[in-house]
DNA sequence: TATGAATGAGCATTCATTCAT
DNA sequence: TATGAATGAATGCTCATTCAT
């Protein structure tokens, strides 16, 4: 079903486990971790309250588990997107297009993955703060290279990286909002945008 | 005392009922509406938990105050930072460098603000949204003028105000970070993100 | 504008005052001491809820200038409406109508005074009770002359006296109630109701 | 276990919730409901404050439970003392001393019955004063029969039968009282009393 | 007298979590 | 695994009362 690795020791493959996942995203997303109870989630899957207890230790564990498993899968898809060997336009098109949709598509999550992080342990909170750099990196390199060879004309790496990344974990806010209620349409339009903020001719 | 005006039938501008609002301010920031106590809010003032309730009647009036303040104050910032009679170039660079500059030095009040709308009753969100939605306009006014004479190249009016907007906004949850610690620097790397983003030549 | 005397160490005479003791014992009938707040009382007459305090010191010592002077004026009208020279059975007849009269007339008061002493301080119960005990042997007296002189026909005089007051002293519980909505109705029915229960002639 | 029926989806038959409603009777007859707080109520129990919950949804769902159980019995046990067969006389002499001894030997569970209405909802007080109106409709069924055969002498039959009810009613407020502390005492005289309420021959 | 703000104590209720089953 | 009942510790809020004005 998923062709990526995902830790197995923080993120449980039981069907169950993913269920509670799953609800817990939604619940997470739309009410904030401190204002979801860990009835409401249980209630979502009609089960009791206790029942969250074989799968997971605590309200925070799961909300641990959630926010690992997103950046994971995040940071595989978008390794998984870049074509290293292309040219830095080339490559930074495909990834910024493969990151907006997948914060489109998957927006719920991502709202969790990236607004309720202050509620996890210190020591859960730097597990994931680790993969989070891992993704601004990986941005970051293709906006090096493009400054290295000319192809894109960046007055600042950083700044750029910094804005692109925001761009595209913003998305998770908005949508669907406006006109832009199909994952597609933002994954053609950011590739464009991240490419302007570049500098690069196109 | 204040240059601009605020609703003070929304928001009590006695003293009292400004530094709750400042103390709720940082503590809906770093922990969300739902997870902050009143007594925490409270606390950081030296106060009663019950001294809360003669300034608003619920924690929920509290965060309504301080998102509509919030929503008031940065569109009568953008309002009179916009040079209406310049060119559509000149105008984006000045309201996008207010934007952000606002943004990060008011990031704690601005992620309450951006973030934690979903507490707020239904009656009470959409007098924000209300404001919420002039400040989109307000962008997207320029970046129409912009598209009207020529001076910018957009492939979607909409796509773009939004992707303005939503670089200016995403400022609030990574602000202060990397080497960014100043808003005057974000201030100035800004603008000319949103002329790259708008396609105009300077 | 009262022909009795009321304990004025007790019961202050004060407008203010009586305005308090008013509101108090609508509040207080309809909703129990208990489930009464100050400040309830207070907005019946659009005042603070501080404004009680420099008249009562507290809300039992309302409570309690409510009772006290509900049983002083009982007490002083059935007095008063005594004929102490008749017969037994026109003395019972003039002394019922009287009661049941007054607790139909002023039912919100009678509950107040009837139902809700237990918030009484100890003294000030006791104070009440003595009041409360004055009215049983003001009625006990009027059987047991009845009972001497043979025109009534009791079984048990104590029983006899204890049924007469609770049947006027509940009038306060349902009045009004069923097709009765005047005193004067009550005050015609009860006397005959007493003679029946005191066995007498007629 | 129970000889009558008791509406189950109103009142809970399991162990927990019948010690819980006990509790609740004692605490609400002392202090009435809106002095009684819901840890006074646990603490008689040696239960946790939060222990009721799982068995009432709030205070007020424990007192309809009550009042809606405590009538129900009290109409069941008047129509099983009921002889339907028999004189007006013999059926009100059976009925009013099932009543009396019952508000006796229960008075504390008939003080929150008949004095604790006005904290319920207004739909669970319509559900109560339902039951309630069939309790006075079995009285004045039999003073009507008495009225009807000649065997009553009533000036009145509404007003005879709300005196009845009413002498009845009453018994919770003062017993036990005077030399009255066995409910059978009380259960031998009342029947007297209601027949020459209702003017009946014996 | 009267008030608005303040407070300490307390309220009904809810919470995450545990535990016996 | 799953559950219903239970619990200790909150939680938002209210209370009677006080106090400076």
């Amino acid at each position: 079903m998923k062709s990526v690795d995902v830790d197995e020791n923080v993120v449980s493959s039981s069907k169950a486990a993913a269920r509670l996942r799953a609800a817990a995203v939604e619940a997470f997303a739309e009410n904030g971790f401190g204002a979801t109870t860990t009835r409401e989630i249980a209630a979502r899957l009609e089960m009791s309250a206790a029942a969250m207890y074989p799968h997971y230790k605590s309200k925070e564990e799961l909300l641990f588990a959630i926010a690992y498993e997103g950046h994971q899968l995040t940071l595989e898809w978008l390794r998984a997107a870049d074509p290293v060997h292309e040219t830095p336009s080339t490559r930074l098109r495909a990834v910024v297009g493969e990151f907006a949709k997948n914060q489109a598509t998957h927006h719920a999550r991502a709202r969790v993955v990236e607004y309720e992080l202050a509620a996890l342990t210190p020591e859960h909170f730097r597990a994931v703060a680790g993969l989070r750099r891992d993704v601004v990196r990986l941005v970051r390199q293709i906006v090096e290279a493009g400054a290295a060879d000319g192809s894109f004309a960046v007055p600042d790496v950083e700044g750029v990286t910094l804005a692109i990344v925001s761009l595209c974990v913003d998305v998770c806010r908005w949508f669907p909002g406006g006109s832009y209620t199909d994952p597609d349409t933002v994954a053609k339009l950011y590739p464009e945008l991240a490419i302007r903020l570049a500098g690069a001719q196109s």
